[in-house]
DNA sequence: CAATCATTGTGAAAATGATAACAATTCTAT
DNA sequence: ATAGAATTGTTATCATTTTCACAATGATTG
């Protein structure tokens, strides 16, 4: 395959390499320096064919026989997801989940700061979570505007998570992470991934009543 | 195809299953009466072919020229996705995540309420989340035998996630929500969902990162 | 009441994704 | 050196999921 040529990674492989980068950073800590795709997927749970399938949509290469370069790879993962670049985004809804992600750790690591936080509740504008400040609703646009903000995380109620999006939009945001129920209406060229909690809360219902009803 | 025994939905169509649920009910509201797989499809930007080849699994079937009954096929989706029997779940990490999984509304839509949350940090144990108690992790197992729990909710440091479904495991806990970055080991007939946050983190990085280089 | 329209359910086809299999490559050990 | 073990990249196969296409069904209308 023409591996020089960077073209497109499908979803399912996309949402592994996450998974594979972590991976890769735990086995460096433990002081390895090769790993092979059978490695790899059993920390993943992934089969190694699989691990090698989407590896290969990656420019960095592994060696018969002794397989991939940790250190090379995670750069090569750090490349491609972007991680080392700094990014700023904003989160719209200052509720629990809001507050949550505005101070959620996890986002450093991954090169996104959290820099504004939006609400319309008269009480938390004014207001900071840690050190995001709250700003009222209205100045989205002209924010993400004037910040060339691209990344717009949504945890409000589902009525206004529309409406939030399109001001989002409007600024310029291309990449939009909606918390929301809502099945949100966006140009082709704005990314929205649904991380819609209730989805998971109705499939684990579901799992337990199966249980009972005794089916498998 | 044979509709009077159930069979198990294959996981693409189940994660559609509860959003077709809330199409119905916003649809109800809005007093509708019947809908078309069209309609549904969209709703919910799924195409209206995948729409009936989804709601095929249930027992409930739409009318040629009509549509379906939405009231009925809402009670169905209730009753495949046990959403009105009443469940109770524990949540493990009493963290900012952990603390807005306790309180989070979503929750009683699908009858599931957090009873109790965990923590090993001192000054936590001891104090309540909105009226959900914090209790000592060495609880877990004991607590979730007697209340015979089959749901729990992770939302510890990835380090000490895999002690935290063992405990859950052995009182007898069947589904786990596992926001962590650790990939849990768990016996078959246990559930595990992931929630794995930065992992959407990373893909929309990912998608900005595609979006400077130029490609598509 | 026949013709038309809307709509379902489903079998076939296409697309996508995962697994299997194996030649080619590189290390290790004798 | 050579044999054997480990491991990749890739092609072929298999499985799953989605889309297509259309007969069948029931409502509506002139």
């Amino acid at each position: 395959m023409d591996r020089t040529t960077p073209r497109a990674i499908p979803k399912p492989s996309l949402q592994r390499l996450p998974i594979y980068y972590r991976t890769l950073k735990n086995a460096l800590n433990e002081g390895e320096e090769y790993i092979s795709s059978a490695e790899i997927g059993r920390r993943t749970k992934v089969s190694p064919q699989n691990v090698r399938k989407d590896l290969a949509f990656l420019p960095e290469q592994g060696q018969a026989g002794i397989g991939y370069t940790i250190l090379a790879l995670a750069t090569c993962l750090e490349n491609t997801l972007g991680l080392l670049k700094s990014k700023d985004a904003v989160v719209i809804g200052a509720g629990n989940l809001g507050k949550a992600l505005s101070i959620y750790p996890g986002f450093k690591k991954s090169g996104i700061e959290i820099v504004v936080a939006f609400d319309n509740d008269p009480e938390k504008i004014g207001t900071k979570i840690g050190d995001v400040p709250i700003l009222p609703c209205d100045k989205i646009s002209n924010l993400v505007k004037r910040m060339k903000l691209k990344i717009g995380i949504i945890t409000t109620p589902p009525e206004t998570a529309q409406e939030m999006a399109d001001l989002l939009i409007e600024g310029g945001c291309k990449a939009i992470w909606n918390f929301t129920t809502t099945i949100l209406k966006v140009p082709n060229d704005v990314m929205v991934r649904n991380e819609d909690l209730s989805i998971g809360i109705m499939v684990l219902s579901h799992h337990i009543e199966k249980l009972k009803v005794g089916l498998d």
